[in-house]
RNA sequence: GGAGGGCUAGCGAAGUGGCCAAACGCGGCAGACUGUAAAUCUGCUCCCAGUCGGGUUCGGUGGUUCGAAUCCAUCGCCCUCCA
């Protein structure tokens, strides 16, 4: 097995776990955030900050290496570690997301899903076969199931029959997966925000014996609360023996939150995308850098703060370089923000690691507020 | 001295009798962003009210007209060419 989970600790005030995921590419501790970079980049930032900043694990993702350079290349060049120069874990999306997010231009049948290229229009298909296939090439640690995931709201018939056909092409997966001593497929659990389906695609899915067990289908447009009452009876229904990856969730409270009910893994292109559109996550709150109120504020983002960026440069100086049009100034906030959610895990893992999760997460939130709130200070 | 062209909202620039408080771009202000079609997108950007609505504008002034940024006269300023 490729992948191994290490329980560490439960935390006895919230039952959170700490622990650690063991891949070929090294170890990292959970909870854990992993940055995405969608097309073998973290955007802005080099391997070398990433790991200064503490990242054990990154994402990529099948749909857009697939379309651009294409999976034989990477294979060529050794590899997407090779080819990007990151030695550590590697998680691949399979591609279901985008038939949530590119869902103006695909059609989903049975055997798989058909897309039009956002790059040209091409006609492409991606079936769970071939995600895989192109998973095996990239050589990522982590492969993910090619899923569906349905869109916020949508009625019962449909998700039920998407929970299903995601349970069948998890098991084509699975089949298709050509070296499980070296890389790990995650299954990943759908059923949108009815429970009795969340319930049958945990068991479906459980029944197949993944490495690792994720939450998909969340953070897609719902309120907090449903997603909390999602995670509050999924999580239980996944073994306790595996990691659990709640997928595309990362604003500062959720990260919080799922971690008390036992998620170990996140992933989210929240806080380098609102870094590269000048916000910034603060101990304070939430800081949109690039406002008028901070022309002449020459004190750091974040005063809690020891990043590069907070130890180096002004509020003045970064909002001067993003209204320029400097790349510089969202390479700052991108290291800022990706460090900040590194950091709060951390911070996070030595709670559970001290029983005091509940604890951290009042003291955090009456600083911080929830992710919406802008205290401007 | 002569000939021609021009002066429109913070800037650039359309508009050449009514559908014009005036396209569009830039700049400015604000908002959104959650397994990345996103260094993107949306809204606002003469003044007051801020839902309706009211007021003052298109170099200045004076005309023509039911009606003028648009036509006429005149003054001012700018640019180009010829002397």
């Amino acid at each position: 097995m490729a992948i191994k989970y290490e329980l560490i600790k439960v935390c006895k005030q919230s039952g959170a776990r700490l622990g650690r995921v063991h891949t070929p590419h090294g170890s990292f501790d959970t909870p854990a955030f992993m940055p995405v970079g969608t097309q073998a980049t973290v955007k802005t930032v080099s391997p070398e900050e990433l790991k200064a900043m503490d990242a054990g694990i990154i994402l990529s993702n099948t749909y857009h290496l697939f379309l651009r350079p294409g999976h034989k290349l990477i294979e060529r060049a050794g590899g997407l570690h090779r080819f990007m120069n990151w030695d550590r874990a590697i998680l691949t999306d399979s591609g279901g997301f985008q038939v949530f997010s590119l869902s103006a231009m695909r059609k989903i049948k049975e055997e798989g899903v058909e897309f039009r290229s956002h790059l040209n229009g091409d006609r492409l298909f991606l079936s769970p076969e071939l995600a895989t296939e192109i998973q095996n090439a990239l050589g990522s640690d982590i492969m993910m199931a090619f899923d569906e995931c349905p869109p916020y709201p949508a009625d019962y018939d449909y998700v039920k029959q998407s929970v299903e056909r995601t349970s069948r092409w998890a098991e084509r997966c699975l089949k298709a997966h050509a070296r499980p001593d070296d890389q790990g497929l995650f299954a990943i659990v759908q059923g949108g925000m009815y429970e009795d389906l969340r319930r049958q695609s945990a068991a479906d899915l459980t029944s197949l014996d993944f490495p690792g067990y994720a939450i998909g289908g969340l953070s897609v447009g719902e309120p907090k609360d449903v997603m909390y009452e999602v995670l509050d009876y999924t999580v239980p229904l996944l073994p306790a023996d595996k990691p659990r990856y709640l997928m595309g969730v990362g604003s500062p409270d959720a990260l919080i939150e799922g971690s008390i009910r036992g998620i170990d893994m996140f992933d989210c292109v929240l806080p380098t995308r609102i870094a590269r559109n000048g916000t910034c996550m603060t101990s304070r709150g939430r800081l949109v850098v690039r406002n008028a109120r901070y022309a002449e504020d020459f004190g750091p983002l974040d005063p809690a703060c020891d990043c590069y960026t907070c130890r180096n440069y002004s509020r003045a100086y970064i909002r001067h370089l993003i209204k320029a049009d400097e790349t510089f100034g969202i390479r700052l906030t991108t290291i800022h923000n990706l460090h900040f959610l590194l950091k709060l895990m951390q911070d996070v893992r030595q709670a559970i690691m001290e029983d005091r999760l509940l604890d951290f997460r009042d003291r955090f939130f009456a600083e911080y507020g929830l992710f919406d709130n802008d205290k401007g200070f």
